[in-house]
DNA sequence: GTATGTATACTAACCAGTGAATATACACAA
DNA sequence: TTGTGTATATTCACTGGTTAGTATACATAC
């Protein structure tokens, strides 16, 4: 671990990043990502051993700040639980409607590399989506909800369900939709804490 | 159109299914195609006139038997409507613990072409997630529901996000969670025709 | 003998990965 | 300070294979 390739690695990580998000990771070449990260392709090869790693480098690149962007959007919300699940899905919706979004890059690659289920792109996306739905479930647990993993487990299938949806009929309101359905479900729950029937 | 090769181009949008469906359209090549066809690209390319039109005529191949079968699910269960909708989260659940299954083909190939908005097989995707939502839509109207529409949109989002989610953790207890969840929103509807908080 | 349908053989481009050489930096000895 | 070795980092040029699409010719039917 040189200090000086640290930037050069990033720098790749950075240009895969871009390239494989927006063109899908079988479009684009090797090569394209070495010209837009401006060194060549053996360069590349120097700091990934594989088109493969580099994919799992891209995705692993985009773990930390999607948590923490869903995180922050839940918090600088006010009141509670419901309304800060559904402004998670208001904010999505907003960033789903500028005009470079193309969906969720670890479901994209998950539907890219289905014939390949053990592959390490798909463990980062997997590893991904499970500390969300943990950081969910605990959130729920917090509030004294029954069974706080079946409700984490639900908002996260309302939440991959809007990415696949807006992207497939590019009209962001299904998050909105997405998110007046989450705020339903955890009201239910919340409002039932002990009798059938309200 | 004559009529003795209707067979022939059947018979390739078979094999194009059977591999574009398990291995990715972009991965699956038409040379591969045809010769799982067992007949000449050149032959497939005189029924074709482009592998973009080859993966159109795969999804349109789909549209019908899919819905189908939803539909089918749906009517040969007992009860009322939030159990039939549920039912239909029940069977996908089996269908996707079969070692072939590999998600939804529409969905998949949206993924795959993100980057190509306005592709043929992207708006039949888009069409048949739409038929089934209304048909949806409907469903609920008969039963007097205020907003079928947006009721429609929220079992599809739970739908869409459970093929989304299995394909990557690889675990189809998802879609009886997310069928729970359905029934949740349907029944919480169903009960509350005039007034608000039960 | 003309429409339809099929096959052989080809093009031109692309693509993941590599061999061999080179450049840079830095440690340490003279 | 200068010379030398070694690990790091980068480039050029290449290979072997794949790919979408086509030019051309041949077959078969009516």
């Amino acid at each position: 671990m040189s200090r000086s390739s640290e930037p050069t690695r990033e720098r790749i990580v950075q240009a895969a990043n871009a390239l494989f998000y927006s063109e899908g990771i079988r479009r684009v070449s090797v090569d394209e990502v070495a010209a837009k990260a401006g060194l060549t392709k053996r360069t590349l090869y120097y700091h990934f051993k594989s088109k493969d790693d580099l994919v799992a480098a891209y995705l692993a690149a985009r773990d930390q700040p999607n948590l923490a962007l869903f995180r922050k959007w839940f918090s600088e919300t006010e009141g509670g639980v419901p309304g800060k699940v559904e402004a998670i899905f208001k904010n999505l919706a907003r960033s789903a409607r500028h005009p470079k979004w193309k969906g969720c890059g670890f479901l994209r690659t998950s539907a890219e590399l289905a014939n390949m289920p053990g592959h390490p792109a798909i463990r980062i996306g997997a590893a991904h989506k499970k500390k969300f739905e943990d950081w969910l479930r605990a959130t729920f647990a917090e509030q004294g909800v029954k069974d706080p993993l079946k409700l984490a487990r639900q908002i996260l299938l309302l939440l991959d369900g809007s990415f696949a949806v807006v992207l497939l009929h590019r009209d962001a309101s299904y998050m909105e939709t997405a998110g007046e359905a989450a705020r339903t479900l955890i009201e239910t729950v919340l409002r039932k804490p002990r009798h059938r029937r309200g």
